[in-house]
DNA sequence: TCAAAAGTGTTAAGTTTACACCCATGA
DNA sequence: TCATGGGTGTAAACTTAACACTTTTGA
């Protein structure tokens, strides 16, 4: 039988771990929970889950996820596994990492409330638990590359947004300041960022235009570039 | 007792799969093996192996590619992680991919005899075992993407090196051919690449200019410019 | 009326691409 | 002597970077 050839090795715990990241008043943020449980109780942590018997490792990600926003679908990518032998001080823990971009405004207060997470600041989060730190630090370099060759920013903003928000949005995940024509310049080049008729008037007193991210325009230029 | 929380969570095998990258005659390589046990014994797969109990998962990777290879020092980089659920017909394993660049020439063939290990071209490989297929794929996405910003070609040739060898490793990378003059001139302004004094007679009559990759000119560069 | 954010083009610098012939040598 | 792979420079196209003022309007 085939399986007594496996069983001899050992078997170890499958977790994931989330890093959420959210953009807000011009900041990259990172969705933190106070750990509920020990070994390291009410320590700052990334939000994680052990995967299922009979669950795929990319659906772990999603429960986990769905779990804390309440968010059904979100832009999410793994990062990397982690396997260090004690990177766990509670066991033998494998874990997958992934990073989702979540509009900070969908994602449920109260689920965030429940389970004790908040959102802190990319600039300035607070020590972290195990390796979570270096989690985090993984998803930045992943974001930065795909945020530089594909349209993804906009799933970390509402569905109507500014210039001025989505430049922020791009220093902020680029961690440096980009020159205002330049960047209108070349949004303006791309066919799938659309003008729309709406004002937003919160931030300004003359009001910015309102664009939106028209995804089925972004597949028409893939099909003649790709 | 903190393993006691742990404990009501399900286990899994945990493996690594290593992708094998050589290079010869203008052809990337990939080292495959005729899997050895069942089920599905004699499939062409990747050499893998599962992790031991107190082992890094990056420490069973060095350790199945020393297996084959007989390289105690190679370049690796972890592709990602696997873990449908379905993915191993044997039982549950959630298996991290590993690439590695070897000098085709330092590998032991009897290492890859013992292991019934295989060297096949890239660009036309053999049906693989499960997701084997997907795990070559992505992992020649990662070094397409890490080629293109360092220098990491070197590790797939010999110490010595000419440049029309080094143009046809990029050109089997990126799967695209380079304009001859522009490549030389792109690789005289890399300090790092030193013509060398010794002449290879082996692929022309005239001869050409074997070059060396210096690491330590690596390092200063970095240091002045990051 | 003024403070605060929105919006708007041009030029120079740098990078990338395209392209064709001579050289050295062993067979 | 000729077939084979090695070696070399320039100009055009394109991309990126630098830069400053006017507009609108609510307080």
């Amino acid at each position: 039988m085939s399986t007594t050839f496996y069983q001899q090795y050992p078997k170890f715990h499958v977790a994931v771990d989330c890093i959420i990241f959210g953009f807000n008043k011009g900041q990259l943020k990172v969705l933190l929970q106070k750990r509920p449980f020990e070994p390291r109780q009410g320590e700052w942590s990334l939000m994680g889950g052990f995967v299922n018997r009979d669950e795929d490792i990319d659906d772990a990600a999603k429960r986990v996820l769905r779990s804390l926003t309440g968010l059904h679908d979100l832009y999410m990518r793994q990062v990397g596994a982690f396997g260090s032998v004690h990177r766990d001080s509670g066991n033998r823990v494998v874990s997958i990492a992934y990073f989702a971009l979540v509009d900070i405004d969908k994602v449920s207060s109260d689920l965030n409330y429940q389970n004790a997470a908040y959102w802190e600041d990319l600039e300035n989060l607070p020590p972290l638990l195990f390796d979570h730190q270096e989690m985090v630090r993984k998803a930045l370099l992943c974001l930065r590359t795909l945020v530089s060759s594909r349209p993804i920013g906009f799933h970390l903003l509402p569905p109507l947004f500014t210039l001025t928000q989505l430049q922020q949005l791009y220093e902020a995940i680029l961690g440096d300041s980009i020159d205002k024509r330049n960047f209108r310049k070349r949004i303006n080049e791309m066919p799938f960022i659309e003008k729309t008729e709406e004002i937003d008037r919160k931030t300004s007193k003359r009001g910015a235009i309102l664009y939106r991210f028209n995804e089925r325009a972004f597949d028409e230029v893939k099909i003649f570039k790709l």
